[in-house]
DNA sequence: CCAGTCTAATTGCAGCGTAC
DNA sequence: GTACGCTGCAATTAGACTGG
C-alpha cells in the first residue's frame, strides 16, 4: 500500500546519515527495507513502528486536520504572493512538518518550501533545497512533479536563465490536464509566468497569446492587479513588433488598474514602459517625462527600481542630446551603485557603458566588452541584450576602422536575432 | 482436527552502478 | 579494481482458508 510513509523513512535515514543495513538491523532484512522505502512492500505495523522508533519520527498515519488546512492556506498564500501570510504560515508549519507522516503533504511541502524562498529571493537557500529535491524526483507523483516543473522553472527565473525557465514553465504546463481537473487560478498563474518568460526572452509569438490568456482570466475574476501586469505584457510585446498605439492603449489600461489600487509597484512598471515606449518613437520629452514620474515614485526606497528609472533617463539625455544633464544622471546612478553592492549585473554593465559613449569610447571600452558584458549575456542566453552589446563592439571597430572586425561582429548579431525567432517560433 | 493449498510477507544472494 | 549502497529475483516462511 502507498501511504507514501517509505519516502518519509527514506528521507529521515539520509537526513540522519544511516544507511540501510544500519537502520533495518534486528528489523527487517535490507532488501526489505529497500522495497518498503520504495512503498513495494505493505510491512507489518510493528516492523514500521520499530524503525519510525528508531528514526526518532512518529509513526502516526492520521494527520492532524489543522496542518492539512494549514498547508493549503500556505500554498494559497504562495500562489498569491501573500508575503506577510506565507511568513508567518512558514514558520509554524516547518516547526510541525516533520513530526507528521504522510507524504503526500511532506512533498508538497518541500516543494512549496522551494517557491518560498525563491519568493522571498533567498537564493542559497533555495538553491539547496532545489538539490535536496532533485534527488527525490523519482518518486513525486503526477502532481509533485508539475509543482517541481514550475517551482524549478521560478528558482531559473530567479537566476536569469530564463531559457531553462521557459521549458520548465512549458513542460508543467504540458501536463497540467492530466493532474488538475479543470483550469483554475493555478493554471493561469502558470500562463502568466509562460508569458512573463516569454516576454523576456524576446518570443514575441509565445508572450502574446499567453499574456492574453491569462488577461481574459484575470480580469473575469477581478484579480487586478495580475490584470494589469497582463496589460504591462501586452503593451511591451505590442511595442516591440512597433504597434505602438495599442502598445499605449494597454499601458493606459495598466495605468487605469495601478491607480485604482493604488499600487506603486505598478504605476512603477507601467511610467516605466511608457517612457521606453516614448524613447523608442524619438520622443525624448514626453519618454523623460514618464521616466520621472517612475523615478518619483521608487526614489530612496527602492534602488533597484530607482537605478532602472536613472537609466531611462541617462539614455534618453543622449538622444535628445544633452550630455550634461545625461551626466548628471549618469552620476546618480553610479553614487547609487556604489551604495547597493547586489544590484543584477545587466544594470550595472549598462552604467559602465553608458559612461563610455558620454565619455568617449576607449580601448577600455572593447576590453569591457569583449572579457566581460559579451560573455555574460552568451552564457545567460539572454540574446537580445547579448546582440545589441555584440553590434554596439561593432559600430565600436566600424568607427575604428577596423571592418573586417566590424563586419563579424554584425554577423553574429544578425545570428542571434535570428535564432531567436527561430525558438519562438517552435 | 489436520493435510493440503494459496497468498502475501520476508529473506538471502547475485548483480548493478558509483566513488574512490 | 574493489568497497559500498542499493535493487531484482527466486526461495522460504507464516498464516489463512478449505475439504474431508
Amino acid at each position: 500500500m502507498s501511504d507514501g510513509i517509505g519516502e518519509k523513512i527514506k528521507y529521515f535515514r539520509i537526513k540522519y546519515n544511516l544507511t540501510q543495513e544500519e537502520l533495518a538491523k534486528g528489523i527487517v532484512s535490507v532488501s526489505y527495507l529497500s522495497k518498503i522505502e520504495r512503498n513495494a512492500a505493505d510491512p507489518n505495523p510493528e516492523a514500521v513502528k520499530k524503525l519510525c522508533e528508531r528514526l526518532g519520527i512518529s509513526p502516526e498515519k492520521v494527520i492532524d486536520e489543522d496542518i492539512a488546512s494549514q498547508v493549503m492556506r500556505w500554498m494559497e498564500s504562495l500562489l498569491k504572493c501573500d508575503l506577510v501570510l506565507a511568513h508567518d504560515l512558514y514558520q509554524d508549519i516547518q516547526t510541525k512538518i516533520e513530526k507528521v507522516i504522510d507524504a503526500d503533504l511532506f512533498w508538497l511541502v518541500k516543494l512549496h518550501t522551494l517557491y518560498y524562498f525563491v519568493l522571498t529571493k533567498q537564493k542559497d537557500k533555495a538553491k539547496r533545497k532545489l538539490k535536496l529535491l532533485k534527488q527525490d524526483q523519482k518518486y513525486f507523483s503526477e502532481k509533485e512533479q508539475y509543482y517541481w516543473l514550475k517551482f524549478k522553472a521560478h528558482f531559473e527565473y530567479l537566476e536569469s536563465s530564463y531559457e531553462k525557465a521557459f521549458l520548465h514553465f512549458q513542460e508543467a504546463e504540458r501536463i497540467y490536464s492530466d493532474i488538475f481537473k479543470e483550469e483554475s487560478e493555478e493554471y493561469y498563474d502558470l500562463i502568466y509566468h509562460v508569458a512573463k518568460t516569454a516576454t523576456v526572452l524576446h518570443y514575441s509569438y509565445h508572450a502574446s497569446v499567453y499574456s492574453e490568456r491569462s488577461l481574459v482570466y484575470y480580469r473575469d475574476h477581478y484579480r487586478l492587479e495580475r490584470a494589469a501586469k497582463c496589460h504591462i505584457l501586452k503593451g511591451v510585446n505590442y511595442k516591440r513588433i512597433r504597434e505602438m498605439d495599442e502598445a499605449l492603449k494597454q499601458f493606459e489600461l495598466a495605468e487605469g488598474l495601478g491607480k485604482r489600487l493604488s499600487s506603486d509597484t505598478i504605476l512603477f512598471r507601467v511610467y516605466e514602459a511608457i517612457g521606453e515606449l516614448f524613447h523608442d518613437l524619438n520622443m525624448s520629452t514626453q519618454a523623460i517625462r514618464y521616466y520621472a514620474k517612475a523615478y518619483d515614485l521608487v526614489k530612496h526606497q527602492f534602488s533597484l527600481q530607482e537605478l532602472i528609472a536613472i537609466l531611462g533617463h541617462v539614455k534618453t539625455y543622449i538622444q535628445y542630446e544633452k550630455p550634461d544633464l545625461a551626466k548628471d544622471w549618469l552620476t546618480k546612478a553610479e553614487t547609487l551603485l556604489k551604495s547597493e553592492k547586489d544590484m543584477p549585473p545587466r544594470y550595472v554593465y549598462q552604467v559602465k557603458v553608458l559612461r563610455f559613449a558620454l565619455y568617449g569610447f576607449t580601448q577600455n571600452f572593447e576590453k569591457l566588452l569583449v572579457k566581460e558584458v559579451i560573455p555574460y549575456f552568451k552564457s545567460r542566453k539572454l540574446y537580445i541584450a547579448y546582440a545589441g552589446y555584440v553590434r554596439l563592439l561593432g559600430d565600436y571597430y566600424y568607427n575604428n576602422r577596423k571592418y573586417k572586425l566590424a563586419a563579424e561582429y554584425y554577423a553574429e548579431a544578425h545570428q542571434a536575432m535570428v535564432d531567436i525567432q527561430n525558438k519562438d517560433n517552435k
